[in-house]
RNA sequence: CGCGGGGUGGAGCAGUUGGUAGCUCGUCGGGCUCAUAACCCGAAGGUCGUUGGUUCAAGUCCUUCCCCCGCAA
């Protein structure tokens, strides 16, 4: 089978090498990521992980600027593909595109469709709270994930769980099953299953701003937003002295908020912790950064500075 | 040359107009205690990131390089 893989970052690396580990099956005969970017203080131009991958593999990679124009299309049609592939490739492909492969188009999207679709569901799953998420196949049309399921796999989401971690466990999880729906695609047993659109929810991109924590909002709450923003793009606060303080990690608490206490009060700050007044109790901040500094465990962190309110 | 912050005993930070370095925690020893991660006493541990320079004298001024962090992308 010539499959032409479309994918851009870290979480699509599994799903590449799982075709690559099967070269008698599948065969990758082109990779399509979006163009380096200017990345660090440098800002040097950096690949995306996929394209390290092909690269590696030396496999020819198209990074077109734009996927409208007529030259993507002919260079698309020249690897005769018989099927697409897409794993976060991150723009949005035209219905002439999608048309060329006779198989189809099957993407691989990290969350339970009609729920999450877009752009970042990792982040949403978690932030909002979610007990689980998982992977969908599902095959390609022009909308946004709107296309028909083909497998969807649940995965639990803890108490505790950070956004990277939940990514981690998904990008693992999504090329086993894109391995599934692969085998079923070829053994011809593949079920489509059209979603259910009404209740389909959204997943915007998320920017630094997501992150700003408002203490108003109930522990639980900010635990969520605490967890959901790491490792990226991070949740924080600011200081009494108006410095910008990364909040890393934090816990929830049983502890009573003292009536004394306003949102954003630090209750104490101990080498256990720190521990923050809400709109609904007290939370624990085990991890931080403040300026200039590392990400340090609570601890440490009071060794050195003082933090009394947080706003 | 995108903008900015920082590198000080094991950890986190101070260090004023340049005059041989201090705080919190940890570590080790001793004491108190039924006991303790609590408290008290004491001790060890730093060529102040690197190079060169200015000066009677530099962590503190100028210079080279290395590393870390934030913003921006």
């Amino acid at each position: 089978m010539r499959i032409v893989f479309m994918g851009t970052p870290e979480f699509a690396v599994p799903c590449l090498e799982m075709l690559l580990s099967a070269p008698q099956k599948y065969q990758v005969v082109c990779v399509v990521t979006k163009p380096d970017m200017p990345k660090g203080r440098k800002l040097q131009l950096t690949p995306p992980p996929i394209k390290d991958v092909a690269v590696g593999a030396g496999i020819p990679v198209l990074q077109p600027q734009n996927v409208k124009t007529q030259e993507f299309y002919d260079e698309l049609v020249s690897f005769k593909p018989d099927l697409f592939i897409t794993v976060a490739y991150g723009k949005i492909l035209t219905e002439s595109v999608l048309s060329i492969p006779a198989m189809g188009c099957i993407n691989v999207h990290a969350s339970l469709l009609p729920k999450y679709r877009g752009a970042a569901p990792l982040w949403h799953a978690v932030i909002n709270g979610e007990k689980e998420s998982g992977i969908t196949t599902m095959m390609t049309d022009v909308g946004m994930d709107t296309g028909d399921i083909l497998i969807a796999d649940k995965c639990e989401i803890s108490e505790n769980m950070t956004m990277g971690e939940l990514h981690d466990k998904l990008s693992e999880m999504g090329a086993i099953t894109l391995q599934k729906t692969l085998e079923q695609l070829e053994a011809g047993t593949l079920t489509r299953t059209p979603q259910n659109h009404d209740e389909a929810t959204y997943s915007p991109m998320v920017s630094r701003e997501t992150g700003k924590i408002d203490w108003t909002r109930s522990s639980l709450e900010i635990h969520n937003l605490v967890r959901g923003t790491n490792p990226f793009p991070v949740s924080y606060s600011f200081d009494e002295e108006g410095e910008r303080i990364k909040i890393w990690s934090t816990l929830l608490t049983d502890i009573k908020k003292p009536s004394s206490k306003e949102a954003g009060d630090v209750i104490e700050a101990s080498a256990e912790g720190i521990y923050v007044a809400t709109g609904d109790g007290v939370i624990k901040i085990t991890e931080l950064q403040g300026p200039s500094g590392k990400r340090m465990k609570a601890g440490d962190y009071v060794n050195g500075h003082k933090i009394t309110k947080l706003t």
